[in-house]
DNA sequence: TGTTAGCACTCTCTTTTGTTGAGTGCTAAT
DNA sequence: ATTAGCACTCAACAAAAGAGAGTGCTAACA
């Protein structure tokens, strides 16, 4: 569907406006607000062409246009122009994540509260499972008289520790060699990879210091089995009790439970994302939960798997300037991935 | 003050029914839900008494009672009697502790999410500073080719992980060298009690490694120079949601504001509380932030250091249910430490 | 003297009714 | 094609009316 230019105009006008202030646009505040050289009048047979292609509509009969969820997408795939935060935010981010981060974990933090800060609505980020990271070492560590740390440290960071007994004979040096062995046979692989087999292959060709061996594996073991340990980080959930679509205490309940301690949120995002940044407007989400509000998100990718970045709010959103910043921030996350090499992802620094 | 047994039996009917309900309470409800030997009138005059000394109020003329923060405090300190979990609770939460706890930073999450499910109210844990916690052990591994991991373990677990540059002429051996020494200086000591200048003759004593052992020395430095790091974990605060207390839009969004990400709520929470489990009703907070809301909080001892768990609801609260469970997992808590020894905190299981 | 029934009174809450004003759609003039 | 003019619509707000719950007071009663 091709508009005139007077039609875009006005388009523009009614969703900067209706974004903005959350009512309906009336046609003379239209023309006031956008110096246009014509009548209300005209806008008013404009906005009833708009209403007839569904670009528009009235909540009744008497009051101003709204737009549509269509005429939303209009505008998002043919008029917008992305808007990026700030050079200052941008170099305050960078800064950020140059000065402070350590690992995965961290810079996850960072730009998740960036994200929401600068756009006011909440943030999602979704960390692919521990399981498609390169599996770097296992170390055993020896805490005190008879007990040991297992860690696990794999290009995205430590991702566990925990405590193992051993028997009082097994001292620092016999848990060096131990996991020497495990290092030389996984260095490198995913944990994806790490089939069963594998693991058990080491437990039978290990006969000594059997019993931290066994520990060992199982510790490994429960990462794999943990079955989808996706992680979602949700910043800025509170901004939407300043939305008032969202006044409404049911809905708010709902909204903010959906971002709640479970994150229940991963199961509601769309599995098929488009490259760059994808917008999914009210209606266009499949997951019932969040029919009526609206998704920027985009993918990343960390050792061959795909993460997601991403706004929610309102339907009402400020597109552009969400656009812009998810875009801003993918960018710098991708960067900052060219400048690491894959055998050296673990502080990226 | 004291009162006789028909009005502490009325002020009880009273307080009952307005926490299950949160509407005032009118004579013919006590009479009649409770089932005691009086008519209406009398109750209406015992009512005006209870008005009298304070521990009732009317919201209108013609509306009925409610209690007073005094009439909570009067029914608190001489009427309640506490009302625990139940056994099955109490053993699934045991069982969980034991089952799957790794170290401290599990407890607080199992702990948390009981008190908040099992109340319904936002739950809180103050855990003290890293800082009071004991060195254990500080653990050189390294990661590849010029990199290690500085580790830092306490009696708490795992608190720091670093990633530093090392020499290449550096092996694994000369790691485990320095890592016995800073363990040989100082194991057992309070971080705290770490003094710059310990960790100066450190540096003067070691010439050799000097490169490694300042960036290990650093990291621990860091750790002291974070100025106050109590950790605040919040559980249920979305059980706030559903108090009518809480539904105007503006307390619902300070108070989940409180909550929120930036952990502000542990700078309004009591510094001093009494032995037991404490109760603040309303106005006897100090704080503004929750003049209007109630706490029940216990504090436990952990190396020495005060840590707090607590419930946070409407002054409108089942003060017996919320200090029952708090008193119950209080006993959990002081239990486990006492089956620890106090070089065996780490991994409390 | 303590208790109770009866009753007028009070005050919130809900519903109803009236009013206002922004905004529209249509028509006729430009 | 555009616009001024005007009658019409409808949500939002306010005032008025009605209902109901609960009280305080008085007078009678055990």
């Amino acid at each position: 569907m091709i508009l005139d230019e007077r039609k875009r105009q006005i388009l523009e006008s009614v969703i900067k406006d209706y974004v903005a202030t959350a009512e309906p646009v009336g046609s003379r505040a239209v023309v006031r607000k956008h110096a246009l050289n014509i009548s209300a009048a005209t806008v008013r047979n404009e906005m009833a062409d708009l209403e007839d292609i569904g670009y528009l509509e009235q909540p009744h009969t008497s009051a101003g246009r709204i737009p549509s969820e269509k005429g939303f997408r209009y505008f998002v795939d043919c008029m917008m122009e992305n808007e990026n935060p700030t050079d200052e935010q941008i170099e305050v981010l960078r800064q950020f994540m140059n000065d402070s981060i350590q690992e995965w974990s961290d810079v996850v933090q960072v730009v998740g509260s960036f994200l929401s800060k600068v756009t006011n609505y909440a943030s999602f980020i979704i960390v692919p499972s521990v399981k498609f990271s390169q599996f770097q070492s296992l170390q055993l560590i020896p805490i005190q008289e008879g007990q040991a740390l297992v860690l696990v440290i794999t290009d995205v960071g430590v991702i566990m520790h925990r405590k193992i007994s051993i028997p009082k004979s097994i001292n620092s040096q016999d848990l060096g060699v131990i996991s020497d062995i495990f290092n030389r046979a996984f260095r490198g692989k995913k944990l994806t990879e790490l089939q069963r087999s594998d693991l058990q292959i080491l437990r039978e060709e290990l006969k000594i210091r059997r019993q931290v061996i066994e520990d060992s594996l199982e510790a490994l073991d429960s990462l794999l089995d943990s079955p989808n340990d996706e992680k979602v980080i949700i910043n800025g959930a509170l901004n939407m009790l300043k939305e008032p679509e969202f006044k409404d205490l049911d809905k708010l309940s709902r909204i903010l439970t959906l971002f709640g301690e479970d994150g229940s949120l991963k199961d509601i995002l769309p599995e098929q994302i488009k490259d760059g940044v994808d917008i999914r407007i009210g209606q266009e989400n499949t997951a019932e939960d969040i029919k009526e509000m609206s998704l920027v998100i985009a993918g990343y990718r960390t050792a061959g798997e795909l993460g997601k970045i991403g706004l929610i709010g309102p339907v009402r959103m400020e597109y552009w300037k969400a656009a812009g910043t998810v875009e801003s921030v993918l960018n710098i996350i991708n960067e900052i991935f060219k400048n690491t090499t894959s055998d050296n992802k673990l502080f990226i620094k």
